[in-house]
DNA sequence: CGACAGGGAGTTTTT
DNA sequence: CTCCCTGTCG
């Protein structure tokens, strides 16, 4: 009654200005976009948004609409997205679009709960997991944590379970080594199969206990699956499935009814449906139950691209949009078919490449750059150094043409597999041409890196036995493995914390437990940790300031600077300062990350934790967490320099995102599809092949203007020689199609192609001949473009001698420099 | 029992 | 090239 009332006095009071509203804050929307951020907020609706038709955008007025039009509380809203990032981006964008209708942001996003499925389901289980009888202090284990306990229970598996191994009516499932040996520890089993089995079973709501009744099984994974989860309960961890698996029971063992938080929950809005897997799947059908207002049972909105779907190694599965359609009759589908980012060259030519695939529906996207004629930039060169070469070629051509290009973040280079980038960067550094590389989870697998976030947790927790383990002896300090087991066995028994019994096996002298070294080893080490959380808890200095003030000392009293050399004792080469000046700044790098962290944009979930001021352990341990969520933002290091820096990514790591300018290097078999994609041949070959496809598609139409493809004749790796490499199968047919829209630089490109650049890009027409015919009078851009570039003639807006080195490579140790094919000459 | 040196194996994509 | 494992020395 009384939410009826306010409700209508606030539409009869401000019909007017929400008509206003609706012109100003939807006006930008084209018919399909309208329709689908107006769509009946009563019906379960999918939204089909091919690349560049403004997913983000209608998402983003979709919420705004809930929120301002329905009144609906944003604590009522669940949005889940792929990355923390995408959140984040959401969450500035309804800011902004609130700011400029004079609409209060804090107030119409207090308590939206936004992020990505494993963050918002770990905030659940935080609140909840009680209820399913899961500790409240449960801690995320991380890749380390996982593999360690796995690790441990394939070591200890007993005879019997071997046996199972060759039981008859057991399915057999791939979880072995190649080829074992007699010695080997884990039993033949391989770690990683094992693991990814697991992670499959997971994924499809299956539990040990659903598994081991399963008569269509495999025995001993059942055993071992077991085994883990059992172990990771005794460590009270939860692995990066169980995040949701234990979600899921939450919500589906009726004790729903618990779960005060969700009890109003009226909209669940689901971006980058495509990648979802089944578990997720299964959650959003339960969310879409959890309100006790019937009127808004099934009220889901969900946004994807079946042809953008690249994670299917992880377990997603397209085809949930068909599953979705088939769960609710009442389900609305709505497709945008507007695509504003790239123009029709780059449009048609990767659809070309998508007709490839059989059983598919074709997109009918229409550019709204049609009048545009770009050619696309082609070249197959000798080996990946003259490509590499090649690129940093054009990209200084670009910065040389005269107002073209005012800023290097418009430009990106993008991979299928890390290991292209090295060259790559090798290239950029000689040129002088400023880069960064998006790093996926490399960086945080870095030595340092892992010994750092290990020191961390061990001070913020003294019962985390996995960090403490792995540190005590690291740096060496005379504790080795033997100790290091006993150690073990006796936490396992102790009830005190772990500190504690490592104290109390110091003080047990007449048993000598432990030796002279050890002792000194155990207690030097228990000293930093005290040493460090002094520092956290001090409560004199602001967080960011005492958060720092730990990390250093962390870095000084455990000599982490040093890991390098504590690992190559032998190696004395000039490269070991290079090295220490890597470790140096990965760790500035990990410093920044932590010292920044922030939980999401401005804290909106504050909810009704009161946000009196966390302290610094409270936030240490949230920044762990969201590390071991994946959650961490990638840098956004755009304030150092104006002139930006190049991007280098992976191509799984540049979805949903745009530039101008684009190269995808490596259109060669074995690397766009990958090896392991080629030598299939196994019954999923053929969608492992559609897959690949999927993800080259995803890298060409990141490209608003100009798109750069290149293949390589020849590869050489270090320890292997050289291997020569065909041009991609995707490519080749479709090559031959648009030959005539091809050129192998842009030096070669007509006047008329310029004038488009120049107006695809926004700018404003220069001639450009001038600076063409004097690249081209060198013959060769490739040997040259460094002299090029030096020669005083034409001073680049965006080149200078003191264009300082990439802020960040990662591990780059010992990599001597080689010789760069440019100097190959003749 | 711990430190160290030398051999063998291994390279997708990541929430 | 670099990580991990194993065998030997102090």
């Amino acid at each position: 009654m009384h939410v009826y009332f306010h409700y209508r006095v606030n539409l009869f009071l401000s019909r007017a200005f929400v008509n206003h509203l609706r012109k100003k804050m939807y006006g930008s929307l084209n018919p399909q976009q309208y329709e689908a951020v107006t769509a009946d907020i009563h019906k379960p609706l999918q939204i089909i948004a091919g690349p560049g038709t403004g997913k983000t955008k209608v998402l983003t007025s979709r919420v705004a609409y809930l929120l301002i039009e329905h009144k609906i509380p944003p604590s009522n809203i669940i949005v889940t997205t792929f990355t923390k990032k995408a959140a984040n981006e959401m969450v500035e964008r309804l800011q902004t679009l609130f700011v400029k209708e004079n609409l209060d942001p804090s107030k119409y996003l207090k308590g939206l709960l936004i992020g990505t499925f494993h963050s918002i389901c770990v905030k659940l289980l935080r609140r909840y997991g009680t209820l399913i009888g899961l500790s409240s202090k449960f801690k995320i284990a991380d890749e380390q944590d996982s593999n360690t306990i796995l690790n441990k229970v394939l070591t200890s598996l007993s005879d019997d379970v071997i046996r199972l191994k060759v039981h008859p009516s057991s399915v057999s499932i791939d979880i072995y080594q190649k080829d074992a040996k007699e010695t080997d520890k884990l039993d033949g089993y391989d770690l990683k199969k094992v693991k990814s089995q697991i992670s499959k079973l997971k994924s499809l709501t299956t539990t040990p206990q659903i598994y081991s009744a399963t008569s269509a099984r495999s025995f001993d994974l059942a055993v071992i699956y077991s085994l883990y989860q059992e172990s990771l309960r005794k460590h009270n961890l939860i692995d990066f499935d169980d995040c949701l698996l234990y979600t899921y029971l939450l919500l589906s063992e009726t004790k729903l009814k618990g779960v005060v938080l969700l009890k109003e929950l009226k909209h669940v809005l689901v971006d980058e449906f495509q990648d979802t897997n089944k578990i997720q799947m299964e959650l959003l059908y339960l969310l879409g139950r959890c309100t006790e207002d019937q009127k808004f049972e099934d009220n889901v909105t969900v946004v994807g691209d079946s042809d953008q779907s690249i994670y299917m190694f992880r377990n997603a599965v397209a085809s949930n949009f068909e599953n979705m359609i088939t769960h609710y009759q009442n389900c609305q589908q709505i497709t945008l078919k507007e695509n504003y980012r790239s123009t029709s060259n780059i449009l048609n030519f990767s659809e070309q490449i998508m007709t490839q695939q059989k059983d598919r529906k074709q997109k009918s996207l229409r550019s709204q750059k049609s009048h545009l004629n770009i050619p696309i930039v082609y070249v197959r060169t000798q080996n990946t150094f003259k490509e590499a070469d090649h690129i940093a070629s054009e990209i200084a051509k670009l910065g040389l043409m005269p107002s073209l290009l005012t800023n290097y973040n418009d430009i990106a280079i993008l991979l299928r597999s890390s290991f292209q980038s090295r060259v790559i960067e090798q290239s950029l550094v000689t040129n002088r041409i400023p880069y960064e590389v998006v790093h996926g989870r490399a960086f945080w697998e870095l030595k340092e890196i892992r010994v750092a976030m290990d020191y961390l947790r061990a001070v913020v927790n003294d019962s985390d036995k996995l960090a403490i383990l792995r540190t005590l002896n690291f740096p060496p300090r005379g504790v080795g493995n033997k100790t290091l087991q006993k150690l073990e066995e006796l936490i396992d028994k102790s009830n005190c914390s772990v500190i504690e019994t490592l104290e109390m096996a110091i003080d047990d002298k007449k048993n000598g437990f432990l030796n002279v070294k050890s002792e000194n080893g155990v207690s030097q080490y228990i000293d930093i940790l005290k040493e460090c959380g002094k520092l956290l808890d001090s409560g004199s200095l602001d967080c960011e300031t005492s958060l720092e003030a730990c990390f250093d000392q962390i870095v000084k009293l455990a000599n982490l600077k040093e890991i390098k050399k504590t690992l190559e004792t032998s190696k004395r080469t000039h490269d070991s300062e290079i090295a220490l000046k890597a470790v140096e700044e990965n760790l500035n790098e990990f410093k920044r990350q932590l010292v920044e962290y922030k939980p999401i944009i401005d804290q909106i979930i504050t909810t009704e934790t009161d946000d009196t001021s966390l302290t610094p352990r409270d936030v240490l341990s949230n920044f762990l967490d969201s590390i071991d969520l994946y959650e961490t933002s990638n840098n956004e290091n755009k304030k150092d320099s104006k002139k930006g820096r190049v991007t280098i990514s992976t191509i799984h790591g540049a979805k949903g995102l745009e530039w101008p300018v684009v190269f995808i290097p490596g259109c060669t078999d074995g690397v766009i599809p990958s090896k392991w994609t080629l030598e299939d041949n196994g019954p999923n070959s053929s969608t492992n092949l559609d897959e690949d496809r999927r993800c080259f598609y995803v890298a060409l139409t990141r490209a608003k203007s100009l798109l750069y493809l290149s293949s390589y004749k020849e590869r050489s790796t270090p320890w292997s020689g050289e291997e020569s490499n065909e041009v991609s199968c995707f490519l080749k047919p479709t090559l031959k199609l648009f030959q005539e829209q091809l050129v192998t630089s842009i030096s070669k490109m007509s006047r008329n192609s310029w004038k488009d650049l120049y107006e695809a890009m926004g700018k404003e027409y220069k001639s450009v001949s001038k600076v063409l015919t004097e690249s081209n009078r060198s013959r060769d851009h490739i040997v040259s473009t460094k002299d090029f570039l030096q020669s005083k003639q034409f001073k680049s807006p965006l080149l200078n001698k003191s264009t300082s080195a990439p802020t960040y490579v990662p591990d780059r140790s010992n990599h001597k420099r080689r010789r760069l094919g440019v100097r190959r000459r003749i």
